[in-house]
DNA sequence: AACTAGCACAACCGCACATGT
DNA sequence: AACATGTGCGGTTGTGCTAGT
């Protein structure tokens, strides 16, 4: 291709962060129209912004459910390893965490995460250092899965499932069935997101954040309403929403029951089934080659356990 | 108090893929 | 089949804040 043409012109087109208003009219836009189409939304609502951003915005920021603030430890340990088995999959692992976005969880493991292994790889011992650069554990583990893969498909499945089992007990229920591979619940799409809590309307809870961050907005600066945008008073609206349903020492209910029901598909993964190829598979499938160029290793001296090991 | 470095995170950019015509 | 358009995704950048000097 000679390039895609932008996705709006450049000109006339506004930059930066979002205002107040502007995030106004694109949840009210959104609240009558659903999301989508977003080549119409800044014609529709006059917003001076490229339909991507609008997007960005609404998918990254706006959109109910969003959950904001700290990572838990709990959310530390699966973004871990599932960065490892997923690689830099950014949109898949988030994913797994409904309500953290692919951007925070990717700022999240660019700023936090990716130094705490750092550290604690070079912390520990000079041998796991060599064994764990983040790179290599990504490879290592994924080419694990995909060699019992290309063995036995149930024990791929188990390695998954173990290694996605942050705590021995098997903390979210995964079983082992034995279904055929085409019903294989592991290599089914994720489970969509849990429907926000207690919103009739799905875009209400976003309509209700916008209220409370205006609220300590105009607590925070009533004499200068445009010039002020909504990053740090956002982010405050937010938290404390999150707050709401977060308890304040490890996961909540929403944390576990959101992850990897394998269990849990036959009522509603009639679609799913339907779906010839997941995330999982394709990735499993592309990779084939990677996975011969390491099928000499060996991959079960690699343990996921160890890898956090120390972590928390 | 002023300056600087580092950090956190929202937003942008460009590419790839999916879908419609 | 070829092209156009819309959307998703991952990498990178820009900016505001904070801690340290």
């Amino acid at each position: 291709m000679m390039g895609r043409p932008p996705c709006c012109e450049k000109v006339g087109v506004k930059k930066g962060p979002w205002t107040p208003e502007e995030d106004i009219s694109l949840v009210s836009y959104i609240q009558q129209h659903g999301p989508g189409n977003w080549r119409s939304v800044p014609t529709n609502t006059g917003l001076l912004r490229c339909s991507k951003s609008c997007r960005l915005r609404w998918t990254n920021y706006l959109r109910p459910g969003i959950k904001r603030g700290n990572f838990t430890d709990h959310e530390d340990k699966m973004i871990i390893h599932l960065q490892a088995l997923l690689g830099n999959r950014w949109a898949a692992i988030a994913s797994y965490l409904p309500q953290r976005t692919d951007n925070d969880i990717k700022n999240y493991w660019n700023t936090h995460l990716k130094k705490k292994l750092k550290r604690v790889q070079s912390g520990t011992d000079g041998g796991a250092q060599d064994r764990f650069t983040p790179s290599q554990t990504s490879t290592l583990c994924k080419g694990q899965w995909e060699r019992r893969l290309q063995t036995d498909i149930h024990t791929a499945k188990r390695a998954l499932c173990e290694a996605l089992s942050l705590d021995k007990q098997n903390p979210f229920g995964i079983i082992e069935d034995s279904k055929p591979q085409t019903d294989n619940p592991i290599l089914q799409s994720p489970p969509p997101p849990p429907p926000p809590t207690t919103t009739t309307s799905p875009y209400a809870s976003s309509a209700e954040n916008i209220a409370r961050l205006l609220e300590n907005w105009m607590k925070k600066s009533p004499e200068k309403s445009s010039e002020i945008t909504t990053q740090a008073c956002v982010s405050e609206g937010s938290q404390s929403a999150t707050n709401c349903n977060n308890s304040p020492d490890g996961p909540t209910l929403d944390d576990s029951s959101c992850f990897l029901n394998f269990n849990n598909t036959s009522s509603t993964s009639t679609a799913n089934q339907e779906v010839p190829l997941t995330f999982l598979e394709k990735w499993l499938f592309d990779d084939a080659a990677l996975a011969n160029v390491h099928a000499d290793q060996d991959f079960v001296s690699v343990s996921l356990e160890a890898q956090t090991e120390g972590l928390f």
